[in-house]
DNA sequence: GGCTCAGTTGAGAACTCTTCTCAACGGTGT
DNA sequence: ACACCGTTGAGAAGAGTTCTCAACTGAGCC
């Protein structure tokens, strides 16, 4: 149930698009799709920096592939705006609040049904949801169970 | 199931807690409390602005009053970071993606036993979640359908 | 009430984050 | 290869947020 395969296409729907698939959007994108943890826009840039990616292009870019649902924002435990690649279909993040690390799982607890009865009783036209689990990770339960020196 | 009656006895928790309970935090906590849509930061200094409440002291205010649970964070339509007051015991919110007007719900999908599974899948040891729900509200179906003349 | 003191406040400066500008560049289709 | 048009990046500008520190004020106690 968890980690629904996240491999987009994405030169493909680019293409399909008539946008221009460039060199710093490649970069970023391979940024994303090969990272286990949410990050955030400055800290793609720091990372990019040195490979010839201005920081105006992560920017919009990061910008853009949200705009095309291609990545997904999430929260991390300090409530900073992080980003993470292909949410591919429908699926939630389990993020690790030290860390950030991220596994994603298709399946909620059926809010379908939640929504329906909101939207019942609300008048509210329900368009969507956004869920978030929280945890700390296996290395991050250990790290933190190995500083526990009678703290 | 909406709207769980939000009232937190402010004053009494920062009396418990030996922390000053000033002018500005009261109307600070006022202007949350008597709003049932959420707000900006900005938004908040901004209104306040006029009754002595310095800028600086609604950023750390709502930070403090965040850090305490007596404010949640949501995001609206735009991603902009909002907040709500007194989502008093387990409550989510339904948010409107376009006036940011908040009906606040307890129950979810029973998440606890999707939770469970993920815990047990995944050996992340969970420790919360975060759900928002979104729609667009009666008022806002109303004027969007009147703005609608063949556009 | 009045006294004391630690915690709070606010104007403005400083700092950080994000967007803009516009000339050079580089995908894309032919 | 060529031309076209969207993209890029350095630096500046603009927002948004935090900091500084002297003046102030809530809270506990006579
Ligand atoms: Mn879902
Ligand atoms: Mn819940
Ligand atoms: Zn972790
Ligand atoms: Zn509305």
């Amino acid at each position: 149930m968890t980690d629904p395969k996240p491999t987009h296409d994405i030169e493909a729907v680019f293409h399909q698009k008539g946008i221009p698939f460039t060199r710093q959007r490649r970069q970023i994108w391979e940024f994303f799709a090969g990272a286990d943890r949410a990050a955030t826009i400055a800290e793609t840039a720091d990372a990019l920096r040195g490979d010839g990616v201005g920081q105006a292009t992560v920017y919009r870019t990061v910008q853009l592939f949200n705009d095309l649902g291609l990545l997904a924002r999430v929260q991390d435990g300090q409530g900073e705006l992080c980003y993470i690649a292909p949410p591919i279909g429908h699926s939630h993040p389990l993020v690790c609040g030290v860390c950030r690390r991220v596994i994603r799982f298709d399946g909620d607890g059926d809010l379908t049904e939640l929504e329906a009865l909101l939207g019942a009783e609300t008048g509210f036209s329900i368009y969507g949801h956004h869920l978030e689990v929280y945890g700390i990770c296996p290395s991050c339960q250990q790290t933190r169970r190995e500083g526990d020196d009678g703290e």
